[in-house]
This record gives structure tokens, C-alpha cells and sequence, in this order.
DNA sequence: GATGAATGAGGATTCATTCAT
DNA sequence: AATGAATGAATCCTCATTCAT
């Protein structure tokens, strides 16, 4: 595609670069914590010199904020892909608590760079509880309301509430997952973690 | 009560002025963030000169660790108190729940340094979640143990996992309370929660 | 003597408080160097509070003057004593030689602050060449000049040359002494030195 | 000589600029001695940003070590080679007096950092007498060895304690030279010294 | 595009000295 | 006279970022 004479750092090399740049950055921020994160530890872990980690980020928070928006709308994007085809709201939930413990639980280091490094500042958190994770909240909400309207989960509880509940449940999950030093798999938890927020949701008989 | 004329910084006077830095950390810690907190800063906010805060702490790093672990025991000793008179599980969920969004609850400067500064790093983390932390995470645990036992809470639940599931759902509703622009008052979801909680844990008629 | 009633530090608690800073400095210079001793470390060697020795000396610099200025003056005052009998020219370098050496072998700590922290900077470089030593350097120009008048010693050698020559070969003696990680006795070398030094001046016959 | 045009800072540029910092620490540390000496004042002196030393140097403390390391090896390694061809004991001893004197004597700033400001702790001290200093000792002690088999030398003289003592009367002439105010050439001071030591040295006839 | 040498702002901490008691 | 808690000036070094090649 490209006829240029010289190097011509096809697309993929570009692509890659980039990736192994925010890799490099995952990987140092999780071992070093964002702000002891040196750049050129960052660089070196990429295989590229300092200065071309600006020729594609802005620097040093650029490359957290990336991080996080990333993966996050990959997150989102796969887990609506899963749950496009599925109506029943128990089903829903099963899933969604599913793809949480193994998105996280299946990359250690970006679960501390998820669970720590992105709330070293309120500029952060509020990042991180805006926008995709509100959309991720409102997901959750629609979904304990619809459940309620057909009389599958019992009502007196506040959707609102009830989302946050889980989203707390499950970040606890991972959290002790992260810290813990056993090494079990996080997603094995995803059946009882959902059993216990459906038991908590059902109607009594 | 003191006679004596001499004597200098009274007891109390010395006591004021750690009590001061350690406020001062807070705010500091809560409007700057922990790495760009300035020792200067804290040193100006309690009313010291900045070679003083090393006269009573180690450094920065020991004033983030105190805060949390003073902090940490009042909150414990006082709930400690507070339950001492109740056996009744169910009432006891209901006042930790309170006492978890009311110490937090009333203070949001110490509010986000528990939930934001606190977590700057595993290390940090690792503290967060040992110790006393851990004590809070085994009487939340035996709680809902000895309601399962007396036939109250819904059995085939891991008491651990739902200590945890109360424990993030907590957590959670700080964090949102504290990134929340609007102004309410943390105390007042106490019941929302215990409800829900104990919904989810009660026994299906 | 005192009469007063209260505390009446006496004549010699007084005097023995300021000796007692002193050689708390001498050893803490010798054991940290003068920049990296701790006015608070003389002091606790000294066994008295911080600001007990700003009641005593100028500061830390003052001690260091203090100690070099009262050491020196001893150490002239007792050479001119050893000397005030002896008039023969040999005799007399002898005697200084082996005083020297004597001097400050027998107390390790302050050869350590003559031969090293002295020369910490030109400015008590200049203080340790001035006045005190000065003298010293001039009685033994003094005494081989009137060696060669007398005919004992050879002429020809410039005797404030021959002065500096014998302080820088005596100088070196200490400071190697001073280095040795053996422990033999300073003073011993006072005859081989002398020896040296008797026969470098020698007439030849 | 290059006819690259890109490869930048050239081999020269990069030594040259090693060059300037060492120069610029040799006058700093000799203006204001090696403690009162600020980093930033080095930097200047050199040209360079305050950062750029620590890409050359690992800090203050190895720049002292660098300078007298260096600047030893070449004193040395020059000396050496003035001997090469000389076996003359006596010849040998005018050669190396002159060229100590010589050497220090053309450089003030450096003269005061090797007789003020590595003498700054036992520790320098000690690098000051170790290795090369020890090997200088040596050099002047087989050569009165050498003289004192071949009959030239007077015997019955500790050859080690003669060439310390050779050393302490060229240390001391360098010391009260760079003391001094008058602003007299040290090297015309060789012959003289090298008389000094000659006769001291020589056989009486 | 890529490099990496150079930059220089920024801050935690130490410690000589003071002074109220 | 003696204390020692408090002060605050002073500096080495790190590291994110730039830019000439």
C-alpha cells in the first residue's frame, strides 16, 4: 500500500507500537504505581525510546486516562455484544457479573491499574465515575427496573441503589482478588457472587 | 488544673498541636492528593513551621499511615461500644451500616482520604485491607454467621462473602457520595442500605 | 565560695561543663567530621541540652576554633617549658620533635581533628598557619639558625625552609599514623625522626 | 575529520563537556570548599543545566573522587615517563620533586582541592593515602633504596620513613605555598628542596 | 517518524540556632 | 544558668518533557 522508497513503518508497526506503549504502561503503573511510574521505565518496558512515547500520547496522564478509556468502552463493547441476544433480566445480570470478575480477573495487572492507580486523585475517580462507568451503572439499573416491572425482583428497592450495590459488591471482589496473595481464578466467584445478588433481589414467596 | 507556672506546652498544648498537623494532613491530603501534597502545605494549614511536623511524624508517608490507623481504631472502639448491648443480628448489621456512613459520612475531607488517598498504592492498599480492616471485614462476618445460625439470615451464603458484599456495597456509597456534587447527607441512606442488605439476606418466607 | 542559696553552679561544675562540651566536640568531630557533626550530638556527648552550648561558645564553629586555639596554646606552653633549660641547638630539636609526635599520638580523636577537620577549608587553613603555629614554625627556624651559627649544623639550608621541612615531615607522621590501621605508639618514632633530621643538618666532616 | 553529518554530539562534544563539569567542580570546590559547594554552582560553572552532571556523574561526592582519581593517574602516569630513562637515584629524586611541585604549582584551584578539600573526612583521607598515593610512596622509596645499595645514600635511614618524609616536605611546601599571598613560583622552590633532601640523603665524606 | 541527551523546576528533609519558660 | 521545642532557610537530586539531529 505504501510505495514510499525508505522506512515506512507499515500501519501495523505503527498499531503495534502504540499498543506495546500503553502494554509498557499497564504493566509499569501496576508495579510501580502511577506517580513512582517513571516515563522511561515506561519507554524501556515498550522497547522505544522516551521521546516516542510523546509522539503518541501527551505524556504521562495522557497515558492513565488512555488506559482506562480503552479498556473501558472495550468493556462495554463486549459485554453488550454478549448480552444483545439475552431479554430475561436474571440472565442479564449472570452475564454482566460474569464479564466483570473475568475481564478483570483475567489480567492481574490491569486490575490494580483499575483498582488502584486510576483513584490516585479525585480528578480521576470522577473520571472513572463518569461516562462509560455511568453508562456501565445505568446499564445495571435498566436492568434491575425491567426486572422489576415483570415481577421477577422485588420491588420496594431502588434501581439506582441497587446498581451501585452491585457495582460495589463486584469492585470489592476484584479488590480482594487483587490484594489477595492466593492465586485463585476471580471468575470462579462469578456464580455465587451472582447467586447471592439474585437471592438478595428475588421475591419472596 | 494545672498550678504550676512553668512547666510549658501542657500536656494539652503539645497534644494540640499533633491533633492540628494531623487535621491539617487531612485537608491537605483531601485537596491536593497525597503525591502532590506539599509538606509546606500541611505545615501552613496547622499553623507550624515545617521542620515541626518531623518533630512528631516521620515524614509524609507516616502522617497518611497515622491518620488511617487512628482513625481506623476510634472508628472501631466506637462501634465496638455501640454494639456492645445488641445481640440481635439483625440490629447489629443495622448499626454498623449507620456507623460506617456517619463516620464518613460527616467528614468529607477524611472521606477522601479513606477512599482515595488511602489507596494510592498496593502497598497502601495492602494496609487498608490488613489489620484492622480486617477485624471490621470478621465482626461484619461473624454477624451474619450467628444470624444464619439462629435461623435469621438465609443460609447458603458464605458469611465471609457477604462481609465483603456489605463491605463494597459500603464502600461504594461513600465513594458516590463523596464524588457527588450534590449535598446530601450520607446517614440519611443508612436504612436504604440496611434494607437492602438485610432483604437480600433474610429468609424467604 | 557561693553563698547563694539555689542551684550555685560551682567555680569548677562551670569549668567542667565547658571541658565537657569541648571534648564532646573533639570526639564527635573526629568520629562524624565537622560538617557532618550534629551540634545535638556534642551536645548529648557532653551531656548537656542543645542550647547549653550557645551559653559557652559562639557556635559550632567556635568550638572548632576553641579547640584548635586552647590546644595549641597548651601545646606551646608545655614545649617552651620543656625547652626553657635547654639551650644546646641538637637537644633542643629533639625535644620538639618527640613532643610533637607525643602530643597528639597520645589522643587519637585529636589528631583526628588537627590533622583532617582543621583543614576543612581554606579559611582555617589559614587560621592553622597563622599566629599559633606561626610561632611554633618560628622556634624551630630559630633554633637552626642558631645551630648553624654555632657551627652544629651545616649551613647553606635556608633554615625557614628547613622549619617547614621538619613540620611537614612531623605533619606527615601523624597523619600517617593517624591513617595506620596499626596500633603502634606515635611517640616511638621520635628518635628515628630526630635521627633523620639531626642527620640531614649535620656538618659533614 | 567527520564527514558524517548527523551522528551529533561528537566524541568531542560529549568529553569536552565531562571536561568542563570536572573543571568547573575543581573551581567551585577550590572557591568554596567541597561542603559549601552548591551543585548549581558547578553547573554553572561548567555551562550546564544542573541535571546534565548527574548524566556524567553519580554526584558532588563522585565528582571529588573523579577529580582526584584523574588527576592522580595522570600526575603518575606523566611522572613515569619523565623516569623512564633516568636511573640515577639522586636524578630520580630532583625529577620527581620538581615535577610534584611542578604539577600543583600550575594550578592553584587544584593545589587547594588536593591539599584542602580531599582531606575533608577520614574518608578521603584514606582514598588519599590508598593506591595511587601508596604506589607514589613506593616509587620514592625504591629509589632510596636503589641509592642507599649503590652507595650513594647514606645508610642506617628507614627507607619508608625517608620517603614519608619526602612526602611531608612536599606536601607542606605545596600547603604554604597555596596559603601564601605572595604570588611566588612554586616550582623554583625544587631545586632547594631537592638540596634539602640530597644532604640529608648524602654520605658524609 | 524516532531518538535520547539535555533541561531545570520543584520539594522533602535536615539541623544550627533561638528563646520562652 | 539551663532547657529543648520550635523554627525555617537551604540544597541535592529526580524525572517529565523537549527538540536538534
Amino acid at each position: 500500500m505504501a510505495h514510499a522508497s525508505t522506512p515506512a513503518p507499515p500501519e501495523t508497526a505503527r498499531a503495534s507500537k502504540r499498543e506495546r506503549i500503553l502494554r509498557g504502561a499497564v504493566e509499569v503503573f501496576a508495579r510501580s504505581g502511577y506517580f513512582n511510574a517513571k516515563v522511561s521505565e515506561i519507554a524501556k518496558a515498550a522497547g522505544v525510546a522516551d521521546g516516542t512515547i510523546y509522539l503518541y500520547f501527551d505524556g504521562k496522564e495522557d497515558l492513565l486516562v488512555t488506559i482506562f478509556r480503552e479498556h473501558t468502552r472495550n468493556y462495554l463493547q463486549s459485554l453488550q455484544r454478549e448480552l444483545a441476544a439475552v431479554s430475561q433480566p436474571e440472565a442479564r445480570l449472570r452475564i454482566a457479573i460474569r464479564h466483570h470478575l473475568q475481564s478483570l480477573g483475567s489480567d492481574r495487572a490491569l486490575a490494580v491499574v483499575y483498582q488502584v492507580e486510576l483513584r490516585h486523585s479525585l480528578k480521576f475517580m470522577s473520571l472513572f465515575s463518569q461516562e462509560e462507568v455511568a453508562e456501565y451503572l445505568d446499564l445495571l439499573r435498566r436492568t434491575v427496573e425491567s426486572g422489576q416491572k415483570d415481577g421477577l425482583f422485588r420491588r420496594g428497592l431502588h434501581p439506582q441503589l441497587v446498581a451501585k450495590a452491585i457495582f460495589g459488591i463486584l469492585d470489592e471482589m476484584v479488590t480482594s482478588w487483587m490484594l489477595s496473595e492466593k492465586e485463585y481464578p476471580l471468575a470462579d466467584q462469578a456464580d455465587q457472587v451472582a447467586d447471592l445478588v439474585l437471592t438478595g433481589l428475588s421475591v419472596s414467596r
